[in-house]
DNA sequence: GCAGCCAGGTATATCGTTTAACCACCGGTC
DNA sequence: GACCGGTGGTTAAACGATATACCTGGCTGC
């Protein structure tokens, strides 16, 4: 088995220099059409593809883009979300060559440490951020670190971090929450996520301002974390409440699916006696039944838009951001009208 | 803003030469503990790591291991089936500082194209395969190019490609067949995902297998795609049948979940009136209602052998596979008694 | 007392590209 | 005919590490 051939073969095989082989492949001008031809047909008879590790030495471009990603307690890094995310950004990537190098932190603490090492090491050219994070540390550390960023979401303070946000972001849950009253519901309740996350605060005042417009307020507001049990716990508290709600809005689909699973489990039906209204439209929605009412986000398109801007920043796409279609409501079989009052 | 130290930098700094820093910082012999001294906490002090780029330009090292998801129609790679598996690796990997390079492809012909790229361009150690397949040629391709490669799964035919896999892997789909028939069904349905699949084909012979202990044979076996879509048109098949089945084995949670979905939307109880049990034992069977019966495996386990495997033989750990649980069966709320024949 | 050897380094070639600097040649200008 | 500018290249110096070959001084063995 022969070795890889380098630039110089192929140099060799169509009677030029190194420089001109280099030249033809990175699209500098200044050779004729003629010889291009012939270091062409040369680096295709050859298979000859430049060494990454070559070409990230000299030009420090290693055509690929950095995401970590903490590993939480349980797996909830195994959440979708992330995944369709991940889609996005990929179908944006994959088309330029460009890789996606995936890292996990065992430790918390060694969140700071993978971003650290792919700036010190030179691994990537630029990285994604989930989850904005209140008092979020990440951008600092990442602009010291003079590496590219970008953000899926809104930072926690007017920040010169650059970030991907549909248009329009709290079309969705007025819309939910429209829905819902108009369906003669009164007593809605809110389940969060962990309240370090930026987009809880917001989604939860998004839904107290669209309540307030029809002149209600929630009827309960609990803070869960995002997983099973949580969502299992807020919905037993929610029903055992003498003015139980009779609808309620989760942040985010797994939490409402496992919420409304634990409210049939106690006798109560779903959408008969509580309306359940998820988050993000993952696929799982569809899956169960009751289907769930949900209100999407555009995850494939936040993630394309993610790296679209990622990869305008490295010069090597221009203008255009793609398009994030706003949230909207997704309404399915796990709303419906409020029970009679009692 | 100064530029990232060199190794130059950190050697002038502790007065030794860059060889003797190498070497410190590679654990070769032949550095005095002192002069090994100087240079750590100069390293330390200039906050210097070396440049990944060039280690794997001069060594041939890239740090990194691949994988490749062919990008299925729909969002099949959303799965949380391979984020498990790729839990599992990176939990391996990370603590020696490696990174995994996913790559997607767009067009179905992308994914050849996205391994050579990656042996080509030599951007990988090393790559993991998943989804075993019949007639398999990525195995051939690899071996071609010359890359380390650890198949996750059963290899399609006796083939000298590594692979990982758990011990027993019948005994789940047994204990399953087994825990039905002991609970009287006596007509059980298999709804398996696509053909070419390795996995398919062994597990349905493992359910006929189990069945025919008992002197049944399956009542029904469908093969579908994986998708929800099509585990409603398949249990929708089973059940508009006279002699339908009192349960069904599907052979993948998603499936399952969607099925028994289906099956409550048609009227038709589960598990009064009908069993189902899934496969793989994700999150989400926990999440609804009634909780899903299901084949546990142990994907984190085998994404964590695979990538043990890997790291062997690139000799930077040794032996010790790490061991993958078996796959037993959880017996939750979706499978019960057998309904009183008619 | 001298060859030999080892621990502890150093000098330098090398990995495969990109790029800045340079050069040869040709046609057109005055 | 000397000069000049523009093509279409070439040469050679980086990029930041690793590894091989080679020194050096202090001991040992005889």
């Amino acid at each position: 088995m022969s070795r890889k051939p380098t630039i110089a073969d192929v140099a060799a095989l169509a009677g030029v220099s190194v420089a001109a082989v280099s030249k033809v492949v990175n699209g500098k001008g200044g050779i004729s059409a003629p010889t291009r031809e012939r270091v062409l047909t040369a680096a295709s008879k050859l298979q000859w593809t430049p060494s990454a590790a070559a070409v990230a030495l000299r030009s420090a471009k290693t055509r690929a883009i950095g995401m970590v990603a903490k590993r939480s307690p349980d797996l909830l890094s195994a959440d979708p979300h992330f995944t369709l995310l991940i889609s996005g950004i990929e179908s944006e990537l994959s088309p330029l060559g460009y890789g996606l190098l995936h890292i996990v932190g065992e430790e918390p603490s060694a969140e700071e440490a993978a971003y650290r090492r792919l700036a010190d090491e030179r691994r990537v050219d630029g990285v994604v951020l989930t989850e904005s994070r209140i008092g979020d540390t990440r951008f600092e550390l990442l602009r010291t670190l003079g590496v590219n960023t970008v953000l899926i979401g809104t930072p926690w303070r007017a920040d010169p971090v650059p970030s991907v946000q549909a248009t329009g972001p709290d079309h969705g849950i007025r819309a939910a929450v429209d829905h819902l009253v108009g369906h003669g519901h009164r007593r809605v309740a809110y389940v969060s996520g962990p309240e370090d996350r930026v987009h809880t605060l917001y989604r939860r005042r998004v839904f107290e301002d669209a309540l307030a417009a029809h002149d209600l307020a929630p009827s309960h507001s609990v803070v869960s974390d995002f997983t099973a049990a949580g969502a299992v716990d807020a919905i037993g508290g929610l029903l055992a409440d003498r003015r139980r709600p009779t609808a309620v809005l989760f942040a985010n689909d797994s939490m409402a699916v496992a919420g409304m699973s634990a409210a049939r489990r106690l006798g109560v039906d779903v959408p008969g006696e509580l309306s359940v209204v998820g988050h993000d439209d993952l696929p799982l929605g569809e899956l169960v039944y009751p289907q769930l009412t949900t209100v999407r986000q555009d995850l494939v398109g936040l993630g394309r838009a993610a790296a679209r801007v990622l990869l305008a920043s490295l010069g090597e796409v221009e203008g255009a951001p793609v398009d994030i279609r706003p949230p909207e409501l997704v309404v399915r079989e796990s709303t419906g009208p409020a029970p009679d009052r009692t």
